[in-house]
DNA sequence: TGTACATCAGTGAACGCGCGTTCACTGATGTAC
DNA sequence: TGTACATCAGTGAACGCGCGTTCACTGATGTAC
């Protein structure tokens, strides 16, 4: 191992790591259909092949790139739940954080398009959606997040526990549906502040409807 | 023009028709990247290149299969919008109307996941999803006709005039989230049981808060 | 009514592309003795 | 402490795939005279 930049030594020690950080490259720019063994392996500056050390094919690589675009989407989500205002009270705070999780969601998909698509793009099932794979610092997914603050809306009183089952589809289809339309959909070309008066609108709905 | 089945004469008369019909096919088995152009021509019995009298490139016969699968979606909304049930008086029916909207759109997406992606594989622009493309007999599309209803309900007293605008936004993006959540995304495994309790929660949710 | 000719719709061979994947291999590493 | 050898991580050449697209072409059609 000499002191050369470009010299690399025989074993890489963390291909692995670096095929998934180059897929990670790829799928921001491009979407799923670009994390593409080749360039993966070009990007990480091994040959080709190299790549089957570590991963049985292309599939795998990109279900390890998804479920990173899945946990950082998680993350976000934690991020602006932590940073959410107290406001007046439990119930209110409790409002805030359901908000502020529709908003990171909305956040990530207009800020990551290709990391969004990417995460949706080997669809997880319900169960790896909540805890295990593509999941945030708390051990939840983005799913579980959600969840989770429709618990405490329950807990604080804000809705009553009966109306409680599958709130999360009503939640969740229309932050998703809205992300969707705005990344890949008709939505994509309204600009910014068209965007921002629509996102108050469907998150209006939404807790108005909860 | 001999009498035998296989003797097509040399002019096929409709190809251009024949690949939209078969790249149609192809798009409701397999979804928007199984429209090939030398798929479609095999298909249409004719050689791989006589494509490129009707076509551009393959992304023009795409374009072409997209808006026909946007079509077939309108015409199935009008279809369940007239079939919607009068109930009591306008304000009822208009209710009943938005939900039949809602109901076919999630159909739509259920019995013909391919189609559907399609729809929405090329992405349409606000404008051409309202009228001109895509579009049902009625001359509106999806978009057109979901505001229609949701017009009539401001006729009809059910939602203030003040609250109208960008109420579209809302309604869409539920009925679109959960339709792509079932179709592609993690909501694809629920049991057809749950899947109409979930829809139920969903369309309740966005009328109670619109 | 016939005929020359432009026009249009199809044909068939060929190219290049980038990919996934397999094969037989070589270089590096670490462990048993 | 040295050495033989198994093991593991990477290499390089090659294959086949189906595709989109282009080229020079031929067969059919219709229209002007």
């Amino acid at each position: 191992m000499s002191a050369r930049i470009e010299d690399r030594p025989y074993h890489h020690g963390r291909l692995r790591e670096a095929l998934v950080e180059a897929g990670l490259e790829l799928a921001r720019a491009d979407g799923p259909g670009a994390v593409v063994l080749r360039e993966a392996t070009r990007r990480a500056g091994v040959s080709h092949n190299a790549a089957y050390r570590h991963f049985a094919d292309r599939d795998a690589l990109l279900r390890a790139v998804c479920e990173r675009c899945m946990s950082r989407l998680a993350l976000l989500m934690e991020k602006r739940i932590a940073a959410a205002p107290a406001g007046d009270g439990p119930v209110d705070a409790a409002w805030a954080r359901l908000n502020a999780v529709g908003r990171a969601y909305v956040e990530f998909a207009t800020k990551e398009p290709g990391w969004f698509r990417t995460a949706f793009a080997v669809p997880p099932t319900m169960q790896a959606f909540a805890p295990g794979e593509g999941v945030g610092a708390s051990g939840l997914g983005p799913y579980g997040l959600l969840s989770a603050c429709l618990d405490d809306l329950v807990v604080v009183g804000a809705i009553p526990p009966k109306r409680r089952p599958d709130l999360e589809y009503a939640a969740w289809s229309a932050v998703h549906g809205f992300s969707s339309l705005l990344n890949d959909g008709p939505l994509r070309t309204l600009p910014k502040r068209e965007r921002d008066k629509a996102l108050d609108v469907v998150l209006g709905v939404v807790a108005r409807g909860l």
